[in-house]
DNA sequence: ACCTGAACACCGTTCAAGT
DNA sequence: ACCTGAACACCGTTCAAGT
């Protein structure tokens, strides 16, 4: 917000992860068509290429911000690992629908490569190891889980069909964890 | 291509067909990133303005884009309401892996507004129908396979996981296969 | 190493003017 | 109605210079 009070060298204090609490708060603000480097160093009150200290390009910006938003889906507990499986499916769906402008870049960009991304596939992996589901059927059925759920979230947040009315967001949430249960029945074998 | 031959008043005979299949070329020959009204305009040989007298902007003409590359996904057989079903979600897969930069477009702007998607909706709407899930349990059906096969796409043209080894493209199709026929015996029962 | 200032090569869109 | 020319308000990114 601030404007440039600094001279020539001196330091700003920056941090990657103020930089991306920024960039939070822009999209927040902004949108995703607003979300510009020029923006998020106006919001940090330095100049634009000032982001270049501490990040590649706009792209690992955006990379950072999504991992960042996945940080809201906490580990499920760790008892009934079927039970485990859907939760964390669903944490996902709802973090996501709360974030509707992100929601197409996590499905094409590389949605598994941050920190938080890893965490929870990590767990999934182990939920699914536990179901006898382990080994490349299990990667198959992980990747089909999260793209499902990706899907659909974008879906709830973009997309108002044809000549229908426009759906209630309970109403595809409810469609989203029918067919969550119809996958998990065909990944790991009914309950 | 080419440049300015004509003068203030003259016409270029322009057509919004022109435009889209010039979107196209662009597409294939610059990517998504390339794809700017400046770029289509050069492709055209008119000025960047020209093409608003024929779209109302950058977002109609790529929504005008989406709908055309639908055309390749063909009507198919009447016979068997379940294959048939099938069938036009794996074309329709096939046919968004063949343009990687535009599947994630797909899901995260209106993609059952153009004619192309419509004409494949109320096919699908009619063997849901025949196939005993119509109304409301249908829509949630359709929606559902939709979603699941545009999430999909998105993520054999876009993802590399992890620390796996990047995944063959048949290796992806089959995995999707699997999941959508989960789904279809989830919403029309078991064959 | 971290940041500023200035520049480069782009964008989408608007508006007046021409036929 | 359709198109050009020119402009406006933006972009991401690079590069030299400063501490």
């Amino acid at each position: 917000m601030e404007r440039s009070r600094r001279s020539r060298g001196e330091r700003a204090g920056l941090s990657r992860e103020q930089i991306v609490a920024a960039a939070r708060r822009t999209l927040a603000t902004r949108g995703l068509a607003g979300l510009s480097l020029r923006a998020v160093a106006a919001e940090l009150g330095v100049a634009p290429n000032a982001i270049y200290s501490h990040l590649d390009d706009k792209n690992a910006l955006l990379d950072a911000v999504l991992d960042d938003v996945l940080t809201a889906v906490r580990n499920p507990s760790a008892k009934n690992p079927r039970r485990a499986l859907r939760t964390i499916m669903v944490d996902t769906y709802d973090t996501l629908v709360e974030h509707p402008s992100l929601v197409g870049a996590y499905l094409t960009r590389q949605g598994s490569r941050g920190p938080e991304a890893q965490r929870l596939g990590v767990i999934m992996d182990d939920c699914l190891d536990r179901l006898g589901a382990g080994g490349r059927a299990g990667e198959a059925g992980r990747r089909t889980m999260i793209v499902y759920t990706i899907g659909y979230a974008a879906f709830a947040t973009g997309w108002t069909a044809d000549g229908e009315q426009p759906l209630s967001a309970s109403r595809v949430r409810r469609d989203f964890l029918a067919g969550l249960d119809w996958l998990i029945n065909g990944i790991v074998g009914p309950p």
